[in-house]
RNA sequence: GGCGUUGUGGCCGAGUGGCUAGGCAGAGCUCUGCAAAAGCUCGUACAGCGGUUCGAAUCCGCUCAACGCCUCCA
């Protein structure tokens, strides 16, 4: 029975509003579309939080047996600066602020996203489209939705027409809302610009003189509206039904709405049969965002150089302290919930450590009920992660197996009564969990694994025996004490030996 | 105003109609020359008010509080 049959998922579907068992349009094969960043800035957490959901996601459908197409996007188009800037493409903005070439900030942004994503191992997608590179299929998208009646062209601008759509589709039918609804509340907003409709959006704008970025088209030379990339990318490597369309739960409205229908207005299909929105990361209860000044870099949340940080953090904490929390919920940073999750994390690694210290498993009686127990850990932690990627559930029953494993490190009875099947099973799941789905790589093992520090270490504790044999506590303790106040923790173990842990 | 979400013990955070979430912090004990680490034990939480039910933190209603999005326009 493969872990796919064993281990159904079931998905919260922001289009249905329920949770329902996932089931791919081909049979173990899937493809998903998450909306990218928009490569204008540096991302800040908030957006580390988005995109470290669905690596669980990409990871977990992976380690189940599933071959996966991850499509996410680099939104290098640029879209609206926010708040009190005047309709003028955010790239182009920033470019002329630094006097650089658009394309150069795009890149510098492209790198800088990469090393992020890198820096919290969080994996590179199957395919990263940009936006400027499909500007074809774009334009071709535009000429079906025109064709089919769903958009008009207006002094060089392509509009959608969401109130024509409404008559044969439902327009809303993700966020909720509905047009006639819509239409009150913006009937005094209503400006005098060239859509026929407050509701319509851009499927192509017509550049401004002086706008940086613009490129040919049967309309005008302009650039694509902020909506229509996704359609076109998700289509041209998904095809017109995929399986799970994913991104942060702000894009819902307008963003993916108006995905939805580009999508149906084309080609007639929605797009994604699973939408999954990840939840927003809070400071003291509001949104992280820039607007708000409360967002940080990953480098000053490792430094700790940043007004509301006591100090830095490791890539590894802040991920773990993510995967405590389930995506779908709101997560509020503090840097007491950090320095909480800093221990845990350490905790939990330093026990998938212990495994490879343990002697043999099932050398005494084998107790039936206490192996089973052991796996039974493991099969909860996958039912977790089966049951709407719950991150956070599956680490507690981890919690359960770095227990048992303290317990059989300074107890080896309970070990020798361990089924030594079981116990490699739940050893190696256990590892492949952390490892492999949840992404957590030990950050001290490469200092420890320094050749030539373990040598100094050698020294120093052998030094450290001498006194002890003599009992010369004073000297004992003080090698101990001057050690932990560089960093390295020593610690006597059961046997006479002594290790030591690097902070 | 519309749509949506949330309110859990000192902190962070899961959660199912009845059975211990978990992590951190705190208290006690064990181990230890002393530490550290680890193990064991402990707190009986679910915004408020009603209702459904044999039984609700979990379902329904209301109230309060908080948050997100809302056709801007490129």
């Amino acid at each position: 029975m493969s872990l796919i049959e064993q281990y159904p998922i079931s998905v919260y579907n922001s289009l249905t509003k329920q949770k329902e068992v996932f089931k791919p349009l081909v049979e173990d094969r899937v493809g998903m579309y998450v909306c990218g960043p928009t490569v204008y800035s540096d991302v800040h957490l908030g957006n580390v939080r988005t995109f470290l959901s669905f690596d669980i996601v990409f990871r977990y459908l992976k380690f189940l047996g599933y071959k996966v197409r991850y499509v996410r996007n680099i939104t290098d188009v640029g879209h609206l600066v926010g708040d009190a800037d005047e309709g003028e493409d955010k790239i182009a903005k920033k470019a002329r602020l630094e006097e650089i070439e658009p394309m150069e900030v795009v890149q510098k942004y492209t790198n800088g996203f990469h090393d992020v994503m890198q820096l919290f191992n969080i994996q590179a997608p199957s395919i990263e489209p940009t936006a400027t590179g499909h500007l074809i299929e774009q334009i071709e998208f535009i000429k079906k939705i025109i064709e089919n009646g769903f958009a008009y062209e207006k002094d060089g601008s392509v509009y959608f027409n969401v109130r024509k759509y409404n008559e044969a589709h439902q327009y809303g039918e993700l966020s909720g809302r509905n047009v006639d609804d819509m239409l009150s509340n913006t009937r005094t907003l209503a400006g005098q610009d060239q859509k026929a409709d407050p509701l319509d959006f851009a499927l192509w704008k017509k550049a401004e003189a002086g706008h940086l970025m613009h490129w040919p088209s049967p309309w005008s030379e302009g650039f694509p509206g902020w909506h229509l990339e996704c359609s076109a990318m998700s289509t041209k490597y998904l095809g017109q039904s995929f399986d799970i369309h994913g991104g942060g739960m702000d894009l819902k409205f307008p963003h993916h709405e108006a995905e939805i229908a580009q999508n149906k207005g084309c080609h007639h299909a929605g797009g994604a049969n699973y939408w999954i929105h990840a939840n927003m990361l809070t400071v003291n209860g509001r949104k992280m965002a820039k607007s708000e000044g409360n967002g940080f870099t990953p480098e000053e949340l490792v430094t700790g150089n940043h007004k509301l940080l006591e100090r830095g953090y490791s890539p590894m904490t802040v991920r773990f302290f993510m995967l405590q929390s389930h995506y779908a919920s709101t997560l509020d940073f503090s840097n007491e919930a950090l320095q909480a999750a800093e221990k845990g994390f350490r905790r939990l690694m330093a026990s998938v450590q212990l495994i490879d210290k343990l002697p043999a498993a099932g050398t005494g009686k084998v107790s039936q009920e206490k192996s089973e127990e052991l796996k039974g850990f493991i099969d909860q932690a996958m039912q977790d992660l089966s049951d709407d990627f719950n991150t956070a559930k599956a680490i507690a029953s981890l919690f359960e197996i770095s227990s048992k494993v303290n317990t059989y490190y300074q107890n080896p009875s309970e070990l020798a009564e361990i089924d030594a099947e079981a116990f490699d099973f739940a050893t190696t799941k256990f590892k492949a969990i952390i490892n492999d789905v949840l992404g957590l790589v030990s950050e001290t093992e490469n200092a420890a694994q320094n050749n030539v520090l373990e040598g100094a270490m050698e020294v120093l504790i052998n030094l450290r025996k001498e006194a002890k044999f003599s009992k010369d506590y004073a000297l004992s303790d003080k090698i101990r004490d001057d050690l932990k106040t560089v960093g390295i923790q020593l610690k006597d173990e059961k046997g006479g030996e002594t290790s030591f842990t690097i902070d």
